[in-house]
Order: structure tokens, then C-alpha cells, then sequence
RNA sequence: GGGGUCGUAGUUCAGUUGGUUAGAACGCUGCCCUGUCACGGCAGAGGCCGCGGGUUCGAGUCCCGUCGACCCCGCCA
């Protein structure tokens, strides 16, 4: 193939197929860069070939697609190009077939310049040619295979699961396919195929995995597409300990594709912890964890800063930073936003003049370097005295206010610490969410998880009297930042996953309308089990060191979930609505 | 739903304080060229300045609306 001929092949007779990817035309002597797959050789057609031959490449054009037959021949030193791989080499062609043209493209895949991405979506098919996102989607199949490779070795199998499911109404929108036989009822495409894996436990299938489309109609993001890629896995008789190993292993084998050898285990962090140290559920190693320094402080010394002597107190530590100017500080500011709840200090060398010692005490417990940027986030004084709960709810704003300042520095200094570097990968378990999270507007508690996760052991007992207390046996585990994926040990008797369903306010007859064959299915001999699902696309996003999924996925849909390439979605027939048994009203009418 | 960035030739961009005929590079067409590798040289074609409205003697430029792409918040059990 077009990348695979070296200087030991010289003298070989070769046949190259393979798509033009520049042509340069010196009158008599024509070079051709051949490209495929596998990468790019130099085709020199020179007047030997014949009129014929000559012709023909003078007419070729970028992309064509071309068959050049010829041999190999060893560079002359002074024209051997060091930037390729085939750089010592060239094809001297005796034969050039054109086996098609191409139409002047409205970009080229060897441009340096990427065109905007509107265009490059709408001809996919041209982007994919750039190497690139060659690398990306070859990646995406090696570590793929990595993973299914090493759960196979481990025992799992992988099962399909019906794409062609039942709503569920709890978490993301559900997207809905109208079932024509049973007019006016609807399937919905899975969001994931929790339950379906959940019943292969009760079925005996012990060690389930499967890397599978998942569906959820929300907002997009960067790193969020509407359908997307899991691998998920469910164990029997599962301890969080045995999936964290399991979920090690396959990662250590897809990191492995990119020649990166990951120390496992990886550290745990609890949800409490992180939220303390990180301000987030989600913490980004590469970067020093938040210090606590409320102590260093004078009772006073709060007071005069109108800071609440109750809530946290903490220093960011971004190394390196080194001096800023006054400009740079007032970035800051502005970066953390103005809040009543929390506020910042982001002039340490202020803060010094007034209170020495304070600051002192600060150096001894965050253990700045010279050239780090220390930066202090305080809770900001409260005019009420507040309730415990409350009290929880404010000092869980000043750690996330904290956190969010954390990562904005982060970005905004990545080039002065370097941390963010491609090829930094810190792993990290984050375990005991809380069960359940309190929902404003429906007023009422939801699974932070999802409802089959387990509690505690020892929070059973707060089911109901502190339903915000109870912890989950639910963990994530979370790369640079990015939550790879969550997963959790599931409920295996039917009595407690009753009792979740009502604590989230479902009334029984709610429960069988919604979840009859589950909680039926719990009652026949269920093991207990636990699994976890991760983003496929995700892994592979980080691994490519690619800024969006769209650099991973072949297919992407836009931010408003479009897909460019085959203008989808489109309006139906009035036939195939009327088969269906649905009317569409507008918009507006609704 | 909210906030932000962007939209000018096929592509990437420039376009001054609102002022004559909207420029460049790459690509495209034609010609020249035997050692290029982002080949080079000469000539040429190519524009609903996203779309709609407004202000103005005059709008790519100012204002309002709208559409689209991207990023963020909300949302994502």
C-alpha cells in the first residue's frame, strides 16, 4: 500500500492504488502523491513513460482516484524527504490509469487550513480522508478491540440488547419511535441498557458486557453527542472492588493502544472528599488539589475580611503561574464571577501586608512554590443564621465556586504549567455519591444515579427520615477531569428497590405501571450484581488528544443535533403519519 | 430556554471614520517549466458581503430581527 514501501523494496514492481493528494507539474515531469490508508508515496512520471502516461497525469486532478503500475526506486540523497515515512523512496510509474475523477472539491483533505466545520460536516465523507481522522477512527478500533479482547479473556460475554425498548420517563428524554402495529403507542431507543442487563444477572449470564449505542435526547456539548457509544458490563455477585478491577484492566488494555502503560490501581477518592479538595465530583488530578486554611485565620481577621467564620475557606494552588500584573489579577475577578455567596481573594501579596501571619500560616499548609499562583476562596458572611442543611447546601457553593475557579485558572495558565499537556492521564475513582439529590422544581428527591443503585448498608435506616443523607454504593471513575463513567452496585431485592421508588415519590400503583416486570423479576432468585458503563467515545477522545467527540464519532451530529451529511431529521410523508396514527401539530401550537 | 464567538469568492481570510469598480492566498481554467514534495512563473474566470428589515444622499461597515456553525450555563436517572 501507498505508506507501506520502504527503501528495502527498491527495484520491487508495484501496483498503487489510491487517491491523489497533490499533484506537481513540472512540464516533462509530473510527481503524483499517492495516498491511502496507510499513507502517502511519491509516483514520479517522467517522459519515458510515454505520451500517453503524460498525458493522463498532466489531466489528473486532487482526489482523483488513480492505479499507477511501476517500480520502486531508491531516492537520489539530495531528493529524499525526511517528513514521510516513504521519504527514500518513489514509484517511477510505467502505467497511470485514471480509475475516476473528482469534481473541484469545496475543501481538500490535504489542506494545512481546515475549512469551517459546517462544511467539513456536510462533506464528511472528505474530512474522514484527512489522516487525521484516519488515526482517530483506526484508534477508535483498536481500542475497541483492546477492550473486548481483554473481557473476553476474562470471562464476559457480550449480549445484545433490544434498541427497541420502553420508556422510561426518570432521567433523559427518551428518544421515541412510533410503533405502527400499535398506533398511538411508542418505543424509545435505550438510554442505556440498564434494565436489560440487570435481568441477564437474574438470568445467569454472570459476567455480561457489550459496547452498544446509547440514545438521549438533551443539549449537546463538546464532549456529549446524542447517540453514543458505551461499553457496558454488568458482574454477579459483584463487590465495587472487583468492577474497579475489571474496568482497570480493560482501560490499562486500551491505553496500551497508544503505547501508554497506566499504574493501576487507580487512586478512590469518597464523593464528600472530592467535593472538599476539588469542589466538583469530578476532579482533574493534573493540577494540586484546594487546601483548607479557615485556621489560619484569626477569628478577627474574618471578620474584618466579611467572611463567615462557618463555612470553608480554601487556597488554589496553580504551579508556575509566576508574577501577575494587575490586569491579570483583575482577570480573576471577573473569571470568578461576582457571587453572595463566596468570595475571592486573588492578591495574596495584598492579603500579606494586612495579615502577616495569616498568609504564613497559608504557605505552611498549601506548600506554594515561589512562582504558583495561590489564590484564596472564602465563604462570604451571612446575614441569617442558617439551618444545618442550609449550612451544608452554602458551604457546598463556596467548594464548587472554589472548584469552577480552580479549573478556569487551570485553562487559562495551561501553558505555563503544562499539566494539560496530551499524554498526562491521571485516573481516579470517586465513590459514595449521595442517593438521592433534592429537585427544585418537581419538588421532590431523585436518583443522583439512577433508583436501582444500592445504599449504604448502614444509611438504610435514613431511607426515610434523611433521604439527602443516605449514601449510594455508586462510583464513577473519572479521567483529567472527564467522567468516563458511573456505575454502581445494584438493588437485588425487591423490598428495598420498592422502598427507593417511594422515597423518590412513586406511589405503588406508579411502580407497576412503570416498573412491573422489574420489581416481578427481583422476586425469582435475583443475584446480587453490579456493573458500570463507560464512554467509549470519550476514552477514545482523550486517548486521540481530540478537543471534541465530532474528532472520534465518523458521523456527528451538530449542536443542534443535525446531521449535516444526510440533513436529518426531515418532515415524514402525511402517508407514513397516517400509518402511524400521528398528526403533528406546530411548534408553536404547543 | 439563557450567555458568548463567528458568518465576505469553492476554501481560508483582509476590508480603515459609513464614501467611487469589495481585495489577497490556496483551489479552478489556459499557457510555460525534468527533481518537485505547501514546486515555481505568466494570464484569466469566479461575489445576493448568511437572510429580512431599518437609519442614511450613500451600508460589507451602524441599528433591529432572523437563520446557521461553534463554545459555555441550564439540561444530561
Amino acid at each position: 500500500m501507498c505508506g507501506e514501501l520502504r527503501a528495502s523494496d527498491a527495484g520491487s514492481k508495484v501496483v498503487l492504488m489510491g487517491w491523489v493528494n497533490r499533484r506537481r507539474d513540472l512540464g516533462n515531469l509530473i510527481f503524483l502523491d499517492l495516498r491511502d490508508r496507510s499513507g502517502v508515496t511519491q509516483v514520479v512520471i517522467t517522459a519515458d513513460a510515454g505520451a500517453e502516461v503524460h498525458d493522463r497525469a498532466t489531466a489528473v486532478r486532487s482526489e482523483f482516484v488513480v492505479a499507477v503500475l511501476g517500480h520502486v526506486k531508491l531516492r537520489d540523497a539530495n531528493t529524499v524527504n525526511k517528513n514521510i515515512p516513504t521519504g527514500e523512496i518513489e514509484v517511477i510509474a510505467d502505467e497511470l490509469r485514471v480509475l475516476n475523477d473528482c469534481k473541484p472539491l469545496p475543501f481538500s483533505p490535504s489542506d494545512a487550513v481546515l475549512a469551517n466545520e459546517e462544511v467539513r460536516l456536510k462533506y464528511r465523507y472528505i474530512d474522514l480522508r484527512r489522516p487525521e481522522l484516519h488515526r482517530n477512527i483506526e484508534l477508535r478500533h483498536q481500542v475497541a478491540i483492546a477492550i473486548r479482547d481483554h473481557l473476553n479473556a476474562q470471562g464476559f460475554y457480550e449480549i445484545e440488547t433490544p434498541f427497541m425498548t420502553r420508556s422510561t420517563p426518570e432521567g433523559a428524554r427518551d428518544y421515541l419511535v412510533p410503533s405502527r402495529v400499535h398506533a398511538g403507542k411508542f418505543y424509545a431507543l435505550p438510554q442505556s441498557p440498564q434494565l436489560f442487563k440487570q435481568i441477564l444477572m437474574i438470568s445467569g449470564f454472570d459476567k455480561y458486557f457489550q459496547i452498544v449505542r446509547c440514545f438521549r435526547d438533551e443539549d449537546l456539548r463538546a464532549d456529549r453527542q446524542p447517540e453514543f457509544t458505551q461499553i457496558d458490563l454488568e458482574i454477579s455477585f459483584a463487590r465495587p472492588e472487583i468492577v474497579f478491577h475489571t474496568v482497570e484492566g480493560f482501560l490499562k488494555a486500551a491505553f496500551a493502544t497508544i503505547g501508554v502503560d497506566l499504574a493501576t490501581p487507580f487512586p478512590q477518592t469518597s464523593y464528600d472528599q472530592a467535593i472538599r479538595l476539588y469542589g466538583i465530583d469530578k476532579p482533574d488530578l493534573r493540577l494540586p488539589a484546594m487546601t483548607h486554611v479557615r485556621e489560619a485565620f484569626a477569628a478577627e481577621n474574618l471578620e474584618t475580611l466579611h467572611v463567615d467564620s462557618e463555612l470553608p475557606v480554601v487556597a488554589i494552588v496553580i504551579p508556575k503561574v509566576g508574577e501577575l500584573s494587575r490586569k491579570e489579577r483583575d482577570e480573576i475577578k471577573a473569571m470568578f464571577g461576582d457571587r453572595k455567596d463566596a468570595k475571592v481573594f486573588e492578591d495574596l501579596k495584598r492579603l500579606e501586608k494586612s495579615f502577616p501571619e495569616a498568609v504564613a500560616k497559608i504557605r505552611e499548609l498549601a506548600k506554594p512554590n515561589p512562582e504558583d499562583l495561590v489564590v484564596i476562596v472564602a465563604g462570604a458572611k451571612r446575614t441569617e443564621p442558617a439551618s444545618a442543611v442550609k449550612s451544608g447546601q452554602q458551604a457546598y457553593g463556596v467548594y464548587s465556586a472554589a472548584g469552577q475557579l480552580r479549573l478556569a485558572l487551570g485553562q487559562r495558565y495551561a501553558e505555563r504549567h503544562g499539566a494539560y499537556k496530551h499524554g498526562n492521564f491521571r485516573l481516579l475513582w470517586v465513590t459514595d455519591f449521595p442517593m438521592f439529590e433534592w429537585d427544585e422544581t418537581e419538588q421532590r428527591w431523585n436518583a443522583a444515579h439512577h433508583p436501582f443503585t444500592s445504599p449504604h448498608e448502614q444509611d438504610m435506616d435514613k431511607l426515610e427520615s434523611d433521604p439527602g443523607g443516605v449514601r449510594a454504593l455508586a462510583y464513577d471513575v473519572v479521567l483529567n477531569g472527564t467522567e468516563l463513567g458511573s456505575g454502581s452496585i445494584r438493588i437485588h431485592r425487591q423490598d428495598i428497590q420498592s422502598k427507593i421508588f417511594k422515597a423518590m415519590g412513586m406511589s405503588p400503583e406508579e411502580q407497576q405501571a412503570r416498573f412491573g416486570f422489574f420489581l416481578e423479576a427481583l422476586q425469582y432468585g435475583t443475584p446480587p450484581h453490579g456493573g458500570i458503563a463507560l464512554g467509549l467515545d470519550r476514552i477514545v477522545m482523550i486517548l486521540a488528544g481530540a478537543e471534541s467527540l465530532r474528532e472520534v464519532i465518523p458521523f456527528p451530529k451538530t449542536a443542534k443535533a443535525i446531521d449535516l451529511m444526510v440533513d436529518a431529521p426531515t418532515p415524514v410523508s402525511e402517508r407514513q403519519l397516517k400509518e402511524l396514527g400521528i398528526a403533528v401539530v406546530g411548534k408553536k401550537d404547543l
